[in-house]
RNA sequence: GCCCCCGUAGCUCAGUGGAUAGAGCACUGGCCUCCGGAGCCAGAAGCGUAGGUUCGAUUCCUACCGGGGGUACCA
């Protein structure tokens, strides 16, 4: 978990004076470790250093939390401090630390949620995800890692990270080759075994080759066309691929194809012949394997088979390698990470990826592999069966288009990832206002509203600089106000974790928190006849302030929504 | 058999060692002379079971029960 105090000077100096108390006390130095109070009457934030500190020092811990207090050197931004509870130790900020976070948020604006990081804890991070075979389109499981893997590419760009997203296209091989046969049939109005892929898509690759390349294609040897039209119409279907992840938000900065990047250009055979140099594979039975036994594999792997053809596995090992060279190669030192999303239906590779890292010399803990459990396809409570090959399934664009893509980005983003999803496509299609992205939206929309409104009536705002901020007090001005500051330490976490739940339950509690603030104060024409001039020029401050409350309010909304790649609409 | 994930409110899910376990939906009852009621307020309801570690466990460990997935010289 990300350290407030790493996000925020006032934190930092904070933390620096409670080690500072520790050791005017004679206490041992412990981590201030400071944390949220589950409660707000408890304070803006808390110590659990006494508690911590009780144990080793056998000592009753409110009695270490007394002397904390005693010797620290409270700072001028801390208005109150209490012990608590088992010995907790509560601060509660001044009311200028809130002043100052409406200020910050407007002068940072989009730039409010992110940070950066000095070189030496940066890293250079390779974000492969989806990867689905381009013999058809992607069904909606791939939504799940389409929006999840980017959303992670995101928190960890806004954490300060580097990150490349690449999708590996695996564009060869027998079921390329049989796909182009498929594809071939179809054209040549032949029969299609149980072997082959069929569908609306195989007829329409069929009917755009022709119309691109002629029917010349499908002429001649059966063995020879496979191959040609397979090339052909995996191009075709990576192009549509692609549109739709585009429509979902999504756009990889590489497409890594195994045919031309691994087998075309020898990085097989380079890395089979590393790999032999290292010592890490031997010949048995006429096949060559990999010892990743030893690297704690259930059993050591064919890399190359009897008739010397390599495995699939052997271009894993390829691909794992070029791309280590691309994340180590920066010129400021970034440390490279090679981080893998998979489906749960892959989790059985992870130990061969590991061992396969190990044999390759890359440091175990730069290879980052995360399982997401499947997504459930439901229609009304029933399972949706689906098979690629027979050209049965629920394509992800027929979803996005009926749902739209807020809703399907959004489905999946306030899940965790090892939770299963269901996705019943009745429900989310008929009561999609139950999902909270509309709630999150809303309150999006309201804000915006307010600010036109504002502009409509000719609200003179004035500028944030000569804005009052201290009419802040009301206790739903102040919860917002709170909510508001937890961004930075939100992004840091949830990329930590690479948990994109943690960023949108974070954007519904935002928007809960402007809900009631938005019922609890008016921000326009607050006028009162009855009052006197003194006390309406009070008002008008206040209503100022607010304004200003709501547009950074607004802000981090945004900031927050487009961190999940979901829109942040100004009415709907 | 072995491996991985899950079991928290009626339902769908948050909460990866701290104080009184949260939200949406559903249910009950309130709130618009005024900035968007897709909203707000209040109420009821829960950590699968049994042990263990810890000052403190929904969280870590073990066993069991229930649900899902994986265990190829396939790609």
């Amino acid at each position: 978990m990300a350290r407030p105090d790493d996000l925020d000077p006032v934190l930092a100096d904070l933390a620096e004076r409670i080690r500072a108390a520790l050791a005017a006390a004679g206490l041992p130095d412990t981590d201030p470790a400071l944390e949220k109070p589950k409660l707000a009457e408890h304070g803006d934030w808390a110590t659990t250093a006494a508690l911590r500190l009780a144990k080793p020092a056998k000592r009753n811990p409110r009695e270490l939390a007394q002397l904390l207090i005693d010797h620290l050197d409270v700072p001028e931004v801390v208005e109150e401090l209490s012990m608590a509870g088992p010995g907790f130790v509560n601060f509660r900020l001044a009311h200028r630390y809130h002043e100052d976070l409406v200020r910050r948020v407007v002068a940072e604006g989009a730039d409010y949620g992110r940070r950066e990081r000095p070189t030496a804890d940066r890293e250079h991070v390779n974000v492969e995800f989806v990867s689905a075979n381009p013999t058809g389109p992607l069904h909606v499981g791939a939504g799940r890692w389409a929006a999840t893997g980017d959303a992670i590419a995101a928190l960890l760009e806004a954490d300060g990270h580097r990150v490349d997203r690449e999708y590996y296209v695996n564009d060869t091989g027998e079921q390329i080759r049989r796909f182009g046969e498929s594809i071939a049939l179809v054209a040549r109005d032949e029969a299609l075994s149980e072997e082959h892929y069929r569908g609306a898509v195989v007829t329409e690759l069929a009917d755009q080759l022709r119309e691109e390349h002629g029917a010349e294609v499908f002429d001649g040897d059966l063995g020879e066309v496979a191959e040609q039209v397979g090339q052909l119409g995996v191009e075709a279907m990576r192009g549509r691929i692609e549109a739709v992840l585009h429509e979902m938000g999504v756009d990889f900065d590489v497409w890594y194809s195994e045919r031309h990047g691994l087998h075309a250009s020898g990085a097989i055979e380079a890395t089979i012949g590393e790999l032999t140099a290292r010592g890490e594979t031997y010949e048995a039975e006429g096949a060559v394997f990999l010892r990743t036994e030893a690297h704690g594999d259930d059993k050591d792997r064919v890399i190359v088979r009897s008739d010397g053809r390599p495995t699939y596995f052997a271009a894993d090992c390829a691909y794992m390698r070029d791309k280590w060279a691309r994340v180590t190669d920066d010129a400021d030192g970034a440390g490279g990470r090679l981080f893998y999303l998979l489906g749960a239906d892959h989790h059985g590779y992870v130990d061969r990826l590991k061992a396969a890292a190990a044999c390759l010399g890359i440091p175990p803990e730069r290879l980052e592999v995360r399982i997401g459990q499947l997504v459930n396809l439901l229609r009304g409570g029933e399972p949706v069966r689906m098979s690629k090959r027979a050209g049965e399934t629920v394509d992800l664009d027929e979803v996005i288009e009926e749902v739209g893509v807020d809703v399907v980005r959004y489905h999946f983003l306030r899940q965790g990832l090892d939770t299963t999803v269901d996705f019943d496509l009745a429900v989310v299609a008929q009561q999609s206002m139950e999902n909270p992205v509309y709630y999150v939206q809303y309150a999006h929309a309201r804000i915006s509203s307010l600010i036109r409104m504002a502009d409509e009536r000719g609200f003179d705002a004035g500028p944030i600089e000569a804005a009052d901020l201290t009419r802040l007090t009301h206790p739903a001005e102040l919860e917002l106000l709170t909510v508001m500051a937890q961004l930075p330490l939100t992004v840091a976490d949830a990329a930590e974790l690479r948990a994109t739940q943690r960023l949108a339950r974070y954007a519904e509690e935002l928007a809960g928190t402007f809900h009631r603030f938005y019922t609890e104060c008016r921000v326009l024409a607050l006028e009162d006849p009855d009052r006197s001039a003194a006390e309406q020029a009070k008002l008008d401050a206040l209503g100022r302030a607010r304004y200003w409350l709501a547009v950074a309010a607004k802000q981090v909304l945004a900031n927050a929504l487009a961190l999940l790649r979901v829109s942040a609409p100004e009415r709907m």
